[in-house]
This record gives C-alpha cells, sequence and structure tokens, in this order.
DNA sequence: GAGGCGTTTTGAA
DNA sequence: TTCAAAACGCCTC
C-alpha cells in the first residue's frame, strides 16, 4: 500500500500515525508501552515524502491525540481510512465516535446502539480490531459490571485516559 | 461469587 | 465451507 507513517510527539511518548491517499489508517501507541505485536517501531516515511494534504491530515491528528492523550475534548479528526473494515466494524466505530469524553458505555449496551443486542463480544472483537485507537475511543468501552475488558494497547494506557477524561 | 453456556463476528485452514 | 477464537452477558448452582 502507499502509505506514509508519521511520528506524533507527545509527553507520553511518541505516536506513530500512518495514513493513505484516503486518510488516516492506523494510529500505533509509543513503543515500549504497546502491548505485544512489534508494531510501533521508529517512524519512517514509506513511498514519496508526504503530499501536502498528508501533512494537513497530520497537524490536525496531532492536535486531536494530544487531546484525547490529555483527557480532553478531541478536536475535528482528519478522515479515516476504514476500506477493508466490514459493515459490523464500521457501525461500531462509528458509534465509538459518538461516545463524549468522560463517559464510557459497556459493550452490551454499545451493542444495543447499533441494533445488534446480543452482538456484545462481536462488538468486543470489533473494538480489538480497531486500527485506530484513542481517535476511535474504544478506551470507552467497559465490560458490564464495572469491569474494565481489555485494550489492544494495554489496560495501563486504558485506564490512564479514562483516569484523565474523568479529572476534566 | 464462581463457573458454564449461548450468541455473534472474524479470520485462518 | 468449516472451525476455532474472542476486549461479553446471562443463567445456574
Amino acid at each position: 500500500m502507499d502509505t506514509a507513517a508519521l511520528n506524533i510527539p507527545t509527553p507520553d511518548g511518541d505516536f506513530v500515525a500512518r495514513y493513505s491517499d484516503a486518510g488516516l489508517v492506523a494510529l500505533d501507541f509509543p513503543a515500549g508501552t504497546k502491548a505485544p505485536g512489534g508494531l510501533g517501531q521508529s517512524a519512517r516515511e514509506e513511498g514519496r515524502p508526504a503530499a501536502a494534504k498528508i501533512r494537513r491530515w497530520h497537524s490536525q491528528a496531532a492536535r486531536a491525540v494530544r487531546a484525547a492523550a490529555a483527557g480532553q475534548p478531541c478536536p475535528p479528526l482528519p478522515p479515516l481510512d476504514w476500506s477493508g473494515a466490514t459493515d459490523f466494524q464500521k457501525a461500531v466505530w462509528s458509534a465509538l465516535l459518538k461516545i463524549p469524553p468522560g463517559q464510557v458505555v459497556a459493550y452490551g449496551e454499545l451493542a444495543r446502539v447499533i441494533g445488534r443486542p446480543n452482538s456484545a463480544r462481536a462488538v468486543g472483537a470489533a473494538c480489538g480490531a480497531n486500527p485506530i485507537p484513542l481517535l476511535v475511543p474504544c478506551h470507552r468501552v467497559v465490560a458490564a459490571h464495572g469491569q474494565l475488558g481489555g485494550f489492544s494497547a494495554g489496560l495501563k494506557w486504558k485506564q490512564l485516559l479514562l483516569g484523565r477524561e474523568a479529572h476534566e
């Protein structure tokens, strides 16, 4: 694929945003804090130098990442490239984008929102497949009974982010 | 409170 | 096409 990977420095480390011609395709958490997987190596641009539009998206994404990491309301996001995702995943991720900062919903509740009340487990799978955590706030989804559930970048990040948002 | 089972979706063989 | 796995929820003991 023709993608560009650009660093987003924050007080918590360097996030890595990956872009296609259509928009932001993925966001990697800072190396060292990410759970297994091996992503998050040093950022490098693949292919051509970043086009002007990608630089524009990157500045938007950088602002959004820093705001989200600080638990503040998210400024406008660049276009997100969800090509390759299933309709179910897109429905789940769209619903996630509507959750305001500081508020959490249960997997089962999210399942009802998208019209699949029995799909709580599938919602969890879709959250786990989310390539853009933080900006698509899967950390605001928790299991029933107040349990945390899981998080692709590690539960420590989930707790940290929820704590900061609750503090706002 | 703990354990087991059911539901739904995804990805690999 | 089939099967196993998964960031869950509900029911039973």
